[in-house]
DNA sequence: ATTTGTGCAAATCGTTTGCATCTGA
DNA sequence: TCAGATGCAAACGATTTGCACAAAT
């Protein structure tokens, strides 16, 4: 066979086991989806619709599943910024985003272009997980 | 009467009016809820609650109606933070959050004590609208 | 064989909408 | 008067859940 076709990349099978989770086919296939071309963005829907026309009938209740699971597994990180919608982002380093408003398109930035200072000191009991900055834009 | 029962501070009208927007017994008694008394953090169904407690039976979809037309006005700005709620802030000038994903709530951070540095030139066609920080906390 | 994942359809949640009724200028 | 607001209930879209079936170890 052509490696195209056993292109199951096995270092994801691999990647799935060291992050607990059974390399089920589904679950390979929609990885092979993610992880196979660079930093991606996703929607459960988009992923969806790229997976069925892979030919792989995942159910969306799967997709879903799936998604949260690799996030918990921090193979994804999930982007906050459209109340509509949650996206996925294939780029777990730390890293920000341009979000445009128009056409609900992510573009990453990476982490060390951007510079925050100045975060004044969490509240007594807590700390700072993580800091997010979106800089959303407009066609003009 | 005293002062607290006629609290129905004028100047929101005039606000109100300034927005375009007819001040109706329902916006007014917002209006009164959410900017008598500093800054605040709202989602629907917490102004719905508060707005019904203060005996104004106001329904849920006029709450939203409302929300909206303030955003739109610039009365209010919305944040946001969390995928699953959309919070509506009265500060509207420049500025940030520390947003507790333990208890889901929101603290300002004003403008002026945070800098972003280094965001890369937006993509052609497009320009700047806002830039978001969220500072994700955690208790340890 | 046992545990874990999957698909489906129904349930849920926040939010929006259509439409008849009311209200402020 | 009459455009604009409101309330209600139904519609909606994204996400979740319950449960019977299928696949992985």
């Amino acid at each position: 066979m052509s490696p195209e076709h056993t292109e199951t990349a096995p270092n994801l099978v691999e990647r799935l086991r060291h992050a607990g989770l059974r390399p089920t086919r589904q679950r390979v296939a929609l990885a092979n989806i993610l992880f196979s071309s660079g930093h991606r963005h996703v929607t459960a829907e988009s992923l969806h619709d790229e997976a069925v026309s892979a030919g792989v009938p995942v159910s969306l209740a799967t997709i879903y599943n799936t998604l949260h699971q690799f996030t918990d597994a921090k193979l994804l990180s999930q982007v906050v910024v459209d109340a509509t919608r949650t996206y996925f982002d294939t780029n777990t380093n730390d890293h920000h985003h341009f979000y445009c408003e128009d056409d609900s398109s992510l573009i990453d930035i990476e982490g060390e272009h951007i510079a925050v200072s100045g975060v004044p000191t969490p509240p007594k009991g807590s700390k700072v997980d993580r800091v997010d900055v979106i800089v959303r834009l407009r066609r003009h």
